[in-house]
DNA sequence: ATTAGCACTCATGCCCCACGAGTGCTAATC
DNA sequence: GATTAGCACTCGTGGGGCATGAGTGCTAAT
């Protein structure tokens, strides 16, 4: 097996130097090898089982002495006496800004992956649906996908068609092909003539603008000649203002959130019943995704600041269209979860669907 | 209290017959309290607890040999010999089926769904999605929803957008405003001019023809005219089957799946693993639901026929548009559910919901 | 036909204890 | 001076024994 010694995220400079100073090479290893063995077994880990390990040199006394000491700076802690040790928040901080070895992926992982995205792929959405699915699979965790950000999609086209007397269906298409619609109610007084008119005029001046100031633009640029076109002008504006509110919901695809019972430290119905309360909120999820800098993020216990999600960490990656990251893809997992195979997972992953993606849109 | 002395689906003639000749009306009293009493506590209920009720006139005594010979017929089951009895499946349908005494809904239920339905809407989705919203509150149990079916919902309109050289959207507008939209690859060698006739020629001849009946149409009657009219024939045809291929799955909405985890019953992880992993499969909740014939439709237990979900039952009811059943709303709960209140909550929702739906696309 | 009475069953909770994994400290060793 | 062997101590876990009480089935009296 090869080893990319490559590290996560360079921590913030302070943090690295002060921690660096403060553990010896072989706290390190222990810590390391505790955190791994942690990591396997949910199990609090005793000072014979890692003195036994054939990587570490010193005797079970030694460990324990080290053991004290890393748990007095704060990266083990003990659920009583006379157990072993467990890994802090602060360990496994530690253990994924400095210690984590990132491997190659393995065989079968790189056949998943690659086979998944031999697929012919027609829409979008489905790609991102399935690499839900895919990383869930990989991974044995619950895994989640924000699909690409339109905000800064641009309009391709406007069309809407009237489906009964006092309703019209309005849609609009983007040029990565996204299709959003909404349905309107239009006022009495409203002809189809000015209904098509609007579309027409919206079709010629608004081709091309990003969705996220379609708004603005409607109402202050074209705002003039509208008034000047339409003999319904306030209704008209009402109906337009519906058309194009709050488009766009993010959309949110989960898969795996039954993956969180497979682990040993979810065994109490409560627990599980917080997270799955808190992932049927898509602004919770949102908000543990939070990231929409480039690159790959770990969140660990409290650092997600969400009280039913304490025992979790979330590991973020972006995914880019045309080089800017458009949406995110993440891992939710206990805090004992196997950082560096879903580090390298996402990795990979996040790069491949880029490509993919970018494959989608070009001309 | 008013009572509606209505009964739900009447069970088939002979089982009707059978059983009514079977049970004393003492029988039926004491089985309707044991099953009103486990209902509410999820204890298996002693013969003490049903003779102290003020509707029994019985002693003790009594109601053990009456229960006794209710569970020989296989009304009732003893856990363990020395505990109180617990409704059988046979129990539930005899209670469902003969007993119920369906009350009028209380007045914070009017309340919620009165307040419910004098919202303004803009969306079906919306109106659909909303009631899934507010069937898991009022219930407390998980609620399904299936989406108006538009299996006979018409076509209104197409419309092709190219959105990059190879790509494009079609898109489908149904008479009751729903939209699919589908990315499709455009051949090479096809060209716009070819995109245009074929887009005014099913706008022509496909106005008004239910979607399920659409691929059929294309590759029999309107075959002759588009040979005629294309120059890329083939390329064309292969594009267009895959624009009607398979759109419209069936749209289910899920809520309140956590609501499972507030059940005795279910404080074991396994049995919620087991459930949760059911209904991330959407044909097996297409399977539970599983009816579209009109009414109202109660099933227990091992009828739901699926091992998952042996302890739960689910009440489904259909509601209407023109008339028709389009869709189906369903309350997944433990066999020990409140049928009574869940039945008339769900009489009286779909019944709103059906006019909502057709207030929503009158002329 | 109903019911009072009684013996019997069995799940539940509690206490107690033995066990063992693991620690921390001290003294011996390298 | 760092390492380690040794040992006393802690404490969670699991099992056995026992009392409790809810609930039953049966019998005999009403």
């Amino acid at each position: 097996m090869e080893i990319d010694d490559c590290r996560v995220d360079p921590p913030c400079p302070l943090n690295r130097e002060v921690m660096d100073i403060m553990l010896t090479e072989r706290q390190k290893k222990i810590l390391n090898a505790i955190i791994d063995d942690y990591i396997r077994s949910a199990e609090p880990v005793g000072s014979r089982t890692i003195s036994k390990r054939k990587d570490i040199g010193f005797s079970s006394a030694t460990v324990r002495n080290e053991m004290a000491d890393l748990e007095e700076m704060g990266y083990l802690e003990q659920p009583h006496t006379s157990a072993g040790r467990v890994p802090s928040q602060k360990g496994y901080r530690y253990y994924v800004d400095h210690l984590l070895k990132l491997r190659k992926l393995t065989a079968p992982e790189i056949m998943g992956i690659k086979y998944f995205f031999d697929q012919k792929f027609y829409e979008v959405e489905q790609v991102i649906q399935q690499t839900a699915d895919i990383l869930s699979q990989l991974t044995n965790y619950t895994s989640i996908v924000m699909g690409p950000e339109v905000f800064q999609a641009k309009l391709n086209h406007i069309q809407i068609i009237p489906i009964s007397k006092h309703s019209a269906v309005a849609i609009l298409v983007t040029d990565t092909g996204r299709v959003e619609n909404k349905t309107i109610q239009v006022p009495e007084d409203i002809s189809l003539s000015d209904i098509e008119k609007l579309v027409n005029l919206f079709n010629h001046k608004l081709k091309g603008v990003p969705l996220s100031q379609i708004r603005t633009r409607i109402f202050t640029e074209i705002n003039r000649e509208l008034r000047q076109h339409l003999e319904t002008y306030d209704q008209a504006m009402e109906m337009i203002s519906r058309a194009f509110d709050e488009q766009s919901a993010d959309r949110i695809y989960l898969k795996g959130t039954t993956n969180i019972m497979n682990q040993p430290e979810f065994r109490d119905i409560d627990k599980v019943r917080g997270i799955l309360e808190l992932l049927e909120r898509d602004d919770a999820v949102i908000r543990l995704l939070g990231q929409t800098e480039s690159g790959l993020q770990v969140r660990i216990g409290q650092e997600l600041d969400e009280e039913a999600v304490n025992n979790c960490s979330v590991i973020t990656a972006t995914y880019e269209l045309h080089g800017n990251p458009v949406g995110v893809v993440g891992i939710l997992g206990p805090t004992r979860m196997e950082y560096a195979k879903v580090i390298r997972i996402l990795n990979h992953l996040t790069r491949d669907l880029s490509q993919t993606l970018n494959k989608f849109y070009e001309d």
